[in-house]
DNA sequence: GTGGTCTAGACCACC
DNA sequence: GTGGTCTAGACCACA
């Protein structure tokens, strides 16, 4: 569900406020479901649990969760529905900067980045 | 020619680094060429200058740079030559995986990401 | 400067963020000014530094603060003045209430009560 | 009667614990006298019967009231009288000083704040 | 020097 | 079972 990385240098909390906050745009998390819990995700993925704990404090906060007293904290009632394609495609767009600068700094071709990138998602899709 | 942001996360240095190691890769920066002064640097990306020097000196101990008493930092002269193209799609992976995970939290599809992608780098080569 | 009591039972994290809300609230920081260091702050009130981080963290989360890499965080420069003394008596309520109600618990008049507020802050100012 | 706040980060068993004791202390509870049923007050302040629970229990260890099999919890019987008045004041210091406190930290003087808790305490009394 | 991140582990509040 | 708070201590990034 979530992808965690401690080696790219973005924070572990960071990593996963932002993989949320995907995951709620796109309506894979609705309004009223419930989270991982801390403990869970902080066992699969080898992390400690302050640093899941943290994530989800700072979403609450955001407003994005809410937190019920003794249960697993739940993505906010009160939001918005799934975003527009446009929206989500908004919220693509420092994937696609970031990779764009590579390419253009490895020098490699539009052709060639495009290749690369559907033969990824298409072995992703399998 | 470069692109830093203090905002991502990612140490400044390391973002670079990374910059200039794909740079030489794709022999935008050749043997014997000069980088950007470490104050050139720093003045127009607003960092301290510490910084730059920092991922200076950590691509002079990698031995992809070399320090000359007095002058610019140049890329080291026993580089091997440009790297083949499936080497520098090799350095591109990470940008993809990255892509691909939003792309895939976002629910968005292979179609609409390669076409964001493509217009994002027209727009850029335009 | 500040007051942080580790028995009262609210977290002491949201004590320095309430006080310091406060101090800004009447301008007795204003913005652009530095507040202690975290570490500084940890020693005098005998306090591990990651709880008065937290604190810090959260209000700039919030926008009330600001950090500057490498230096103490400082009261953002956007905020609005000194707020009125309407505002301010505003935020004196939630006391004032639970003083209210600790009173006609303890079947206190308000002449008691007004009695003992005064000397209390007698005694303070001198 | 009592007033059982979520959200102020001091746990709603203390509150009512407290809330209790002053409650003796000025004789509206007299030993002898019902408490609230736990249900009854979990119900009306929107709280887990769990905690209510505890409140009373930790009430009962420490000798404050008293549990009969059966009936409602009572307050125990073998209490002294009435505490006297200054007894009671010292039970309002800790609010006191919070009020103090805030109103420093507000830059708001004891003239403004007493006419704050004057007015507050004659509304709740009308 | 500054703050940031993370860990390992404890105890608490609540369901 | 859930999340929350705090500690002690390490290492990192930046000025």
């Amino acid at each position: 569900m979530f992808n965690l990385n401690p080696n790219t240098g973005v924070p572990i909390y960071r990593q996963l406020m932002e993989q949320v906050r995907r995951m709620v745009s796109s309506s894979q998390l609705k309004p009223g479901d419930a989270l991982p819990s801390v403990r869970e995700l902080a066992m699969t993925h080898a992390v400690n649990p302050m640093t899941i704990s943290k994530a989800y404090s700072m979403l609450e906060a955001e407003g994005l969760l809410e937190r019920q007293r003794g249960k697993a904290m739940t993505v906010a009632g009160n939001l918005p529905l799934q975003e527009s394609k446009p929206d989500r495609l908004e919220r693509l767009q420092p994937a696609i900067e970031n990779l764009a600068m590579a390419a253009r700094q490895l020098e490699l071709g539009s052709d060639d980045v495009l290749k690369a990138v559907r033969e990824h998602m298409e072995k992703q899709d399998a």
